[in-house]
DNA sequence: CGAAAGGGTTCGCTGAGTGAAACGCTGGCC
DNA sequence: GGCCAGCGTTTCACTCAGCGAACCCTTTCG
């Protein structure tokens, strides 16, 4: 008989982890992909990738054209259930409709995830699409208007990690030492107001305000970006803050702790 | 020894399934679940939904404070990529907004899935929240503008696999019959309108319209609702139309065939 | 033609997953 | 107080769902 160092699922991984390693490979902008690429990316081996792949499609998570594979609708259901982005969405959105029609320039707004920014919605410039992020995405934390919105209203040990993740320049204008963006922080809390110029892409200036609930924690912000050349960040500061403010008082009570605290991790397993 | 008829696994449900399950307890509107009654609703034993659950909470799709349950934010991310709902978005907001500013009514998109609509974005009106209707739920088709909207323009089969789901009387208003259907159908061929009055809901009218890709599939559909007492439809029609035309063009041959076209289901399994 | 890469299938092995049962805790009820 | 019902959690012996190396068939490309 062989000799047999045969182990079977050599990494530690469960069925339930590898298929959302599966799902995961469509984060990067693909749309659609073959089984191989899948397996590539994902480091499953092809039977295996194959296996869940098809278990997927046959609860409609994934669909199938030919031989490719593609996110299924039942995935942006279950999405649309997460709670607590629709209900911000739900509270800020006329906010951010005002926002965009007096302005006309790209509105955001997102949520602090770990040490990065989430984006839960945004209305977009027609003019300038460069500047608006996609939904869903995420951004560092430091080099955002909204990030930088969100941190400071966030305690200690929150700013020490986002800090500690590094803050890589991004342009000439990132605030890259720790001091730097601890003393922007000061100022924002002071104004209620963070601004990034050029701080995370060249030609993109930005404006935001935290929303914040009854407890002082930081749940969401709310920004307005704009190419450098024609945007003018002070003239929308007051209107960007008013509005923030509104949607803190629209949700009131409702969403005290809604925020996005750490989740708690389960035991071990 | 005893007698054993000791089955695992009783139904043939793979891990998987069962994940999802358990993510489609939160489909009617529960928002945070504890465990006993996830294992209930899911029809899981205890033990296995825990095991379960414990994995989800690890992958960050479930989220857990105490000993309750929500839909994580992963699943908000992963559900945002879909790709289908979100061009149609992209293509299709600027469109709505011009409708809702037009008519400050609630503004609808949907797609079909199967004998269903599913909603795929809305502006809501902020004087009727009554009318408008969550994102990511589905509507039958036989009785909603959006769903008659779409299934005029689809081919036999899905009609009759429409009218074989069942037509329920919804108000006294709804068509109930193949015949006033079907007739319903070409009348919106021939105008390019859907009229929803009351068929749905009391009080709730709708005028709605079908975008059509370059080769007459029905890609998705427009709709403004509004409560039948102060919203006349047939003075938006001519702009749902339009609007819904200008999706059409807008998109143009980037969508063909990106309609919800029936997935393929794998093999048996 | 052969080599490479894609999708799909086979099959014997085994540990990941199973679920009945027991455990400790809390809160309501008599 | 004592009791019970329901909760979340843990245990454990059993076993089949899941595994992946190897293989097959096409297509593509030089």
């Amino acid at each position: 008989m062989w000799h047999t160092d045969h182990v079977q699922n050599r990494d530690g991984a469960s069925v339930l982890a590898r298929a959302f390693q599966l799902l995961d490979v469509f984060a990067d902008n693909r749309t659609t992909v073959g089984l191989a690429e899948l397996a590539r990316a994902a480091c499953l081996p092809k039977a295996t990738a194959y296996r869940i792949a098809g278990q997927l499609v046959n609860l409609e998570i994934l669909e199938r054209s030919g031989n490719r594979y593609r996110l299924g609708l039942r995935l942006f259901e279950i999405g649309t259930r997460v709670t607590s982005p629709r209900r911000l969405r739900e509270a800020a959105l006329p906010y951010m409709e005002d926002l965009y029609e007096s302005t006309h320039e790209t509105v955001h707004l997102g949520i602090r995830e770990g040490t990065e920014v989430l984006y839960i919605e945004r209305i977009a410039a027609r003019l300038a699409p460069r500047v608006a992020t996609a939904i869903g995405t995420r951004k560092p934390l430091y080099c955002t208007g909204l990030g930088k919105a969100l941190l400071a209203y966030s305690n200690r040990e929150i700013v020490t990690m986002a800090i500690e993740a590094g803050l890589r320049p991004r342009t000439p204008h990132t605030l890259i030492t720790a001091p730097q963006l601890r003393l922007a922080l000061r100022q924002i809390v002071k104004t209620g107001i963070a601004y990034d110029r050029e701080e995370y892409a060249l030609g993109v200036t930005c404006v935001a305000s935290a929303i914040i609930d009854s407890r002082g924690q930081p749940v969401a912000a709310l920004s307005i970006a704009g190419p450098t050349t024609r945007f003018d960040p002070d003239r929308t500061a007051a209107a960007v803050r008013t509005a923030a403010l509104s949607v803190s008082r629209t949700m009131g009570p409702q969403l005290a702790g809604l925020g996005s605290r750490e989740p708690t991790r389960a035991t071990s397993l």
